[in-house]
DNA sequence: GACATATTTTGTTATTTCCCTAAATAACAA
DNA sequence: TTGTTATTTAGGGAAATAACAAAATATGTC
């Protein structure tokens, strides 16, 4: 889950996601929509694969990229929860107690 | 805005988000939480700062470092923006009218 | 098998990112 | 001014990323 953020840091991928919302695409429909080389494509859509944002399904010699809506649905949630939205934040007591917070993530990368 | 996405990008970045969710902290507080250097939790702050989701205050000689939630949530709605959540996709019409398809974001990075 | 099409993998290069140490800056106290 | 604390900027190296051309793979047709 958090290469899904790797994933959409990039506005090529962005934007495939966002062609490939609106209808799925063979990786050559896909190329055609760039002013990039079919490998530079291919890489891009590794690395969605790799954050499950798209699936793709062979059909005889071309491959067809579909989006993974539920993925795209829990990105947005996670991004809702990683800034608690609903919530206020708490505005200025930074000699509050000592605590440990409570964190959603790792600390060494 | 594009820079939101660039800056969620590291798992680093989104913890101190989450840190300042909680309530606002000092830069040497956030780094407490890491096993890193000062001068690389200052870059890290410096790609928040750049994409408007975090802004610093002078308190002495320590800077406060806070959240700006209007912008976390516009970035969340600009993902649900991209994923159009809510309406269903199309789910295989490659050969329907081929309209330019409109976009967010543009084709040459 | 030989050939054509669609796409990916491989190899290479250039750029960017991330991290560190050392030095610089800012604010304040003595 | 001198010193102390908090933080940033500067410089550099290792690793990741993004792009391309060329070669390889997969499928289908003749």
């Amino acid at each position: 889950m958090s290469d899904v953020y790797k994933a959409l840091s990039h506005p090529v991928r962005r934007k495939i996601i966002a062609l490939l919302r609106e209808r799925a695409r063979s990786a050559g429909e896909i190329a055609e929509a760039f002013d990039l080389s079919k490998p530079t494509l291919s890489g891009h859509f590794n690395v969605l694969k790799a954050a499950d944002l798209v699936t793709d399904e062979r059909q005889g010699t071309t491959l067809i990229y579909r989006v993974n809506v539920s993925v795209l649905e829990d990105a947005v949630a996670g991004l809702m929860d990683l800034f608690k939205i609903g919530e206020p934040e708490r505005r200025n007591n930074a000699n509050a107690a000592p605590v440990a917070p409570k964190t959603t993530e790792g600390n060494t990368p």
